[in-house]
DNA sequence: TATATATGTACAATCGATTGCACAGATTTT
DNA sequence: AAAATCTGTGCAATCGATTGTACATATATA
């Protein structure tokens, strides 16, 4: 029971008394294989248990059918999310996905590409860490014609598709709307780290106000890691201030549950003396009292998006394509904690 | 700048005027290779920018460094936890990890089976989908020698190694503490489907009752999927009762968060009216108003025991080893939504 | 009937890395 | 000084599937 071996195109060959050749032929459908030959090549395949070896074919024909995603941490919803909008469509057409987390650090991010490399992925998905600033471990991959996509955090200085959605638009959105509900003196945590996503919603945020003729005050906007307890603090900050403000829009949704805390805990009222808001529509969102306003992202078609690009780039087999930028666009979910009316 | 032709060792060897063979073990550290020449191979391989090619060397050893992970889903957090928490021991030791979610259906996780084995992973590790009776794919998995590893949801049909928590007792434990807080009249929102978790937890809830001489009363018990929506429908349905429930213990975080919208829509204050508790630890029941009492699960600890026990399961190289059966205990998390004194 | 075309298989090289064995030259032992 | 041992490297087979080319037989065409 220890050593049933395996069985290869040879053994179903031998059984049958004719060429590895043409057993492989006939599994793979060659039209010059006869229906006979083929019909007893099944048959004996099922008899022997075959199972192809694809590792030996990608040696062969140089495709692994494996192609490699690269995010910050998996057990983030809308990483999870994504990476299951892509392997729906990664499925479909019979490939396979390597999940790999660089935990947002960049040297283990140089480490992935490289052993993805050596795994002779077809191609890599990418998400790029917070601290990552030098890119050149990518070029390293587009240089040996690994095709390459980016999506959400993404980088202009490099040469690729990239997917992500409107930040901008959706910052734009929710400070709009925090200030269509009479909010004035409207704060925003954001990150200081070079990503651009965190950047490009701080950039809705001042241009909706200046839009509005509000003034953009530095004091309003704090910059933290926007986790829960940064949360927290950047709110107790807020709060120190002479004045307070009267609404908060989070970049993060996180960020945001940690204002709603210490808000609730020092009786303030969230909508009524502040208004607040977050950011990626987590699942938690809708269950918290009050329910938060966010930006939805799309995440599951994010990854059904990203993977379509993807393939298609596959398709083109390291023929120059013109990178593509595609910009989704977010969708405000407005719920309580922002409807003061 | 299309064909860089990948370098191979061969490559390498002719500059050096070399065979690919001492390239080879230079490479691999033989000890029957000289510094100098390790040295020269390494600074060509450098130069030439060398990426070792796995597939090569896998087919020639029989070991791909891959593992197979199969999941319901992988963006639910639980499972992306584990996840996370396997590809942490696995990335230490080289192994790469690949992600096929069976979206609990029974043909498809028979289809992963297969398209793991023909990609030569070296093992499997599961949570067998909601659906699944019957496991000869998970037998014809082990005949090959492939070794597998079960969390979560397991099954005592195969011989196999599992890590699962107590469900029972995590369950137990939330009853106990509902009754210690002077509850009398517990419901429980549980799944008629046959996975085990589901009846440990309600055997758990029905065994602290009984010991402490609480009747158990079919009318409290409600099956449902367990979703919000259910666990809305499911608290409207015990409010229609003549006399009201004092507390609930759904089985599931999002029936409780169903529960709670009902509840807080009513008016009826928790816990002092009805306690209510939950079981997983979402992340989000930290952030509820009030905070939920749950379950945790450990879900990352979980995933390194798991990979822990695949690993040593792995090194026995398919020697014969008795399966283990790991049981986790749960922790009961304490919080406001059932803290009446 | 002789030649041309189709049909079905076989042969052998290939993908890149690994490794048992052989062997030459250098060093040590007797 | 001859024999034994050590060192460092090369040779060639191997892992399993794929595929260009060759070739034999069968059928169609002239």
């Amino acid at each position: 029971m220890a050593e049933k071996a395996k069985a290869t195109i040879h053994d179903i060959a031998e059984v049958l008394n004719i060429t590895a050749s043409t057993v492989s032929r006939a599994l793979n459908n060659n039209p010059r294989i006869s229906d006979n030959t083929r019909k007893l090549v099944l048959k004996t395949a099922k008899q022997l248990n075959y199972q192809p070896n694809n590792i030996a074919a990608a040696l062969r024909n140089g495709k692994s059918h494996i192609i490699g995603i690269i995010v910050p941490t998996a057990d983030r919803t809308f990483f999870a999310s994504v990476v299951r909008g892509i392997e729906e469509i990664a499925n479909k057409i019979n490939y396979k996905v390597i999940i790999c987390q660089s935990y947002d650090n960049y040297d283990k991010e140089v480490q992935t590409i490289d052993a993805l490399l050596s795994a002779r992925v077809d191609g890599i998905i990418a998400s790029i860490g917070k601290n990552t600033e030098d890119f050149s471990h990518f070029k390293r991959a587009q240089e040996k014609g690994i095709p390459l996509v980016l999506f959400d955090r993404t980088t202009d200085e490099l040469e690729v598709s990239q997917i992500m959605i409107d930040d901008y638009l959706g910052a734009f959105k929710v400070t709009e709307h925090l200030i269509q509900q009479g909010c004035r003196r409207i704060a925003h945590f954001t990150s200081p780290k070079k990503v651009s996503i965190f950047r490009e919603r701080l950039r809705g945020y001042t241009d909706a106000l200046k839009k509005h003729n509000l003034p953009v005050l530095d004091e309003l906007i704090v910059g933290s890691n926007l986790q829960l307890e940064d949360g927290r603090k950047s709110m107790e900050k807020l709060l120190a201030l002479p004045e307070m403000p009267d609404a908060v829009f989070s970049a993060s949704d996180y960020g945001a549950m940690g204002a709603m805390q210490v808000l609730k805990e020092r009786k303030i009222k969230i909508p009524q003396e502040v208004a607040l808001a977050g950011f990626s529509n987590e699942p938690f969102t809708s269950f918290t009292d009050p329910p938060l306003t966010t930006v939805d992202q799309f995440s599951i078609q994010m990854g059904n998006m990203t993977a379509e690009l993807f393939f298609e780039q596959l398709k083109q087999n390291g023929k120059k394509h013109l990178p593509q930028k595609t910009v989704l666009k977010p969708e405000l979910i407005i719920r309580q904690s922002t409807l003061k009316k």
